[in-house]
DNA sequence: TAGTGCATTGCACTAAGGTACAATTGCGCC
DNA sequence: GGCGCAATTGTACCTTAGTGCAATGCACTA
């Protein structure tokens, strides 16, 4: 079992460095996957429960790290990375570093500094996950709803009435009060503050605010 | 006049650079101002109406131009920064950056690059600007409530009815109905999703949400 | 074709929200 | 002492919200 350990991810062409690299990591107690390129991270690469992250190395023949780096983002993998690289320079980890990455080092470097990056990822990684986790929960109600609830909940953290929502959509005020009823039973909220919380931590829009 | 015209500071212990840069940005139409260090920065440093930023000299003696950054955090001032540096090294960018600097160049630098990351640190600066006023204009009206109307309201967003709020507060519902207008007067808002989302964006939490 | 899910609505009733009019109390300040 | 502000409350009435019970119509599926 133990889908909580916390996993790394090696991304470098250099089998020297991938095998010192997971030596350290290991002598740690994390659990290390190794890749010699980020296309062939990226073909074996799949969700993992719990948290994890990814060192990669900056200078790789074709596919680069921060390459494959804009591509993780692409896909809204919100995978923590570490850079390391031999011959790195300003601009690069600039580049790196404003797309996210956690630290970019220079080899060779300081095992502490390394290892005490690596932890700081995995946290990353934790709070990423749970508030992942909270928003495909959320994500997952909102999409229960029908078409006709879904219309009517973004009157309703809009701030309208019944009254005004059934006169917008043509509809008695009666059926308002009903779809209401749903919104309320399947988004699991016991209040318009709450719903309209919920809505805000997963940028969903309320309809026109304008009183018309 | 022109309240509304960019403004850049310049912040380097060297004054050929400060005379060169100023140039350069005044042949684009920027105002400049400059500073031999970031003590001096400091002292006469005020608010500006308009977007504004700043380019700090990484090496000054004493206090660096990372001092600096980590000082205008501190005292809450969000101006856009730009690092310039003859000397600087990759560790030194990951930290600037990692603090939200806008770009960090070494010298000799793009002219180009520099405009570039000039405007885009004013662009930033706009909308920081933007987000504060908003903030601000928020924080006025909360600012106006009295205690009761302000306990009250807490209630209110946690998506508490009066007669539960008058009960848990020792009033009457009728009080509790004469609180709850006063703060949807002063909050300026027409309906609780209004009062929700407000309170949101300026992160005030509500009272407790369990169903007591 | 019967069953299911969704949208719709009426009626009636209870509960909660919102207001107008009015009044009392306590506290800090001129 | 008097004024102003904040807090408090009552009565009465109207508007909204929430629900139970019941029923109809439509589209799609087993």
């Amino acid at each position: 079992m133990s889908g909580n350990e916390s996993k790394v991810y090696i991304v470098d062409d250099d089998p020297s460095v991938r095998e010192a690299v997971t030596m350290l990591l290991k002598s740690e107690g994390y659990s290390v996957e190794t890749f010699p390129s980020g296309k062939i991270f990226l073909e074996s690469y799949s969700e993992y429960q719990g948290p994890a992250c990814a060192i990669l190395d900056v200078k790789m023949p074709g596919f680069t790290g921060l390459d494959l780096q804009s591509e993780l983002i692409t896909r809204g993998l919100d995978l923590p990375i570490i850079f390391i690289t031999g011959h790195g320079n300003i601009p690069m980890s600039v580049q790196a570093i404003k797309k996210g990455a956690v630290n970019f080092l220079s080899k060779p470097f300081n095992d502490e500094d390394f290892l005490q990056t690596v932890k700081e990822a995995l946290n990353q990684s934790s709070r990423l996950r749970q508030n992942r986790q909270l928003k495909v929960s959320i994500e997952k109600r909102f999409n229960s709803l029908t078409n006709r609830e879904y219309e009517v909940m973004s009157y309703l953290i809009a701030g309208w009435i019944n009254k005004r929502i059934g006169f917008k959509l043509n509809i008695s005020e009666r059926t308002v009060k009903a779809h209401r009823k749903q919104v309320f039973t399947k988004m699991k909220v016991e209040s318009l503050a709450e719903l309209v919380r919920l809505t805000e931590k997963v940028s969903i829009q309320p309809a026109e605010t304008s009183i018309t």
